[in-house]
RNA sequence: GGGGAGGUACCCAAGUGGCCAAAGGGGGCAGACUGUAAAUCUGCUGGCGUACGCCUUCGGGGGUUCAAAUCCUCCCCUCCCCA
């Protein structure tokens, strides 16, 4: 059926294997091959930043500009209010509305940078509070909802999920919402294709259907594939936890290891997911993986490419200035010999006023790196911990104010710590 | 409605009055090895300015006892079988 798919951004998709479900191949293929199209995909702002799980949606929206389509990144600050169920085990806390609204914008500029808004071909960039928050409850039960059955709401897996620990009317509202927005997209701008990650299918459809009863049109879902390691193990976590799109969360460095570190079994498909790079430049990658695979080229670029989609140049440049000097990478073009001091951003960092020295546990305890003190000294009396690139077996190690520090913890885990003097 | 089993630390799972901060396994973290990998081996794995000690934890409340994860009692929840 692949073979008579015509196009072009389709092909793409399904070749990188992030088709996981449409809701009518033919049918959309037909949509997208008679123009530019809009496709959309949401965004809720439940932290003030993406993170990597956000990041193939992201992707997949610019993929359907550099397809000759346009993409409409949707930024939930209506939506965000009231939480979405999906993939949740139970009810979540509401956010304070203030909150939501700094968090959407903070999306909102964390997002542009990642597609071109200028020209006939121009993403846009949107914001469901516009209209949600101006909903008024009896047109909109009467309008939207009579379109609802709840049969089919409640059989809808993100809520069955829920039947047993518990879901509010709130959040069982979710999907109907959100299929108002599909709607609403579909009024303003003919946006007929939403996208969104395997979790949305249910919502994603609750729109498609909602379309064809009130408008009497198609409309269409695309979801991507839940992205899996080959081992088994949860993909998106670090030894230091979610690893998130903003600087600040998650510095350069960190990103940059983190793809560095992909398994050789995962290093094509997620070049294919994660990159823009074209079939012959990742078919060569992995015959490279298969001859050399202990020169981690794939890996390489992969870490290059993603660090400077999300950090640009820059940012990129950093992560490898850093990890020059912490690794012998002797095949980083032009960087061998550069081990300079890491600069600020790079790591993450932390400073601190202190009048005395402090013990080296009390410090990691303090700024994180370590959630307890007892776990600080066990690292320290293991030998997993080095100060200056210089390993510290001593849990009785003070640090004295007046300078800045590096601490690192196993080989690439690293932070920047600053002791000032008082004053 | 009747009968039975069970809720223990991040997960699975021992423990049935003190020797229990609680066996074992998994997971996680660190060390060695290595390719900043995988596999393997070793150590650690509730908290507290660290040892001694103290505090919190064995579904929830109440009780017995010098002493309870372990006994009594009430409550909540899960699973299985018969209707």
């Amino acid at each position: 059926m692949h073979d008579a798919t015509r196009s072009p951004l389709l092909r793409d998709l399904e070749w990188r294997g992030l088709l996981a479900d449409v809701t009518s191949l033919p049918g959309l293929d037909a949509h997208l091959s008679g123009g530019r199209r809009f496709v959309y995909c949401g965004f809720d702002p439940t932290a003030d930043s993406l993170h990597i799980g956000s990041l193939l949606p992201l992707l997949a929206l610019r993929r359907v500009q550099l397809g000759g389509h346009r993409p409409i990144v949707l930024i939930g600050g209506g939506t965000g209010l009231i939480g979405d169920p999906s993939g949740k085990t139970g009810e979540r806390p509401l956010n304070p509305a203030d909150q939501v609204a700094e968090w959407a914008e903070r999306l909102r500029r964390q997002v542009g940078p990642f597609f071109d808004f200028d020209g006939p071909g121009g993403a846009v960039l949107a914001n469901n509070y516009q209209w949600l928050s101006k909903l008024e409850v009896i047109p909109f039960l009467r309008d939207i909802g009579k379109h609802f059955s709840v049969s089919s709401m409640v059989a809808r897996e993100s809520v069955r999920a829920r039947m047993g620990a518990g879901i509010s009317y709130t959040e069982f509202s979710y999907q109907v919402l959100q299929a108002f927005d599909f709607l609403s997209l579909f009024r303003a701008y003919g946006c007929a294709v939403q996208i969104g990650g395997t979790d949305q299918w249910g919502n994603i459809t609750a729109g498609t259907d909602l379309i064809r009863r009130l408008e009497g049109q198609a409309a269409f879902g695309l979801t991507l594939p839940l992205v899996t390691k080959a081992d088994g193990s949860k993909f998106g976590k670090t030894e230091s936890g979610t690893v998130w799109l903003d600087a600040r969360r998650t510095s350069p460095y960190e990103m940059y290891q983190f793809w560095l570190n992909t398994g050789d079994a995962d290093v094509v498909p997620f070049l294919k997911y994660f990159t823009f790079l074209e079939r012959e430049a990742i078919d060569a990658l992995g015959g490279a993986v298969r001859s050399h695979p202990e020169r981690r080229e794939a890996q390489r670029v992969l870490a290059r490419e993603v660090t400077r989609l999300v950090h640009g140049d820059a940012g990129l440049a950093e992560a490898e200035r850093v990890t020059a000097g912490f690794f012998k990478t002797p095949d980083v073009p032009g960087k061998a010999a550069d081990t300079g001091p890491p600069e600020e951003g790079a790591l993450p960092g932390h400073v601190l006023t202190v009048a005395e020295p402090r013990f080296l546990w009390s410090i990691m305890k303090d700024v994180g790196i370590t959630p307890s003190a007892s776990e600080a000294r066990r690292l320290i009396a293991q030998g997993g911990v080095a100060v200056d690139r210089q390993r510290v077996s001593d849990v009785d190690f003070r640090l004295s104010p007046g300078k800045g520090y590096l601490i690192q913890i196993g080989k690439r885990r690293v932070w920047r710590v600053v002791l000032n003097t008082p004053g």
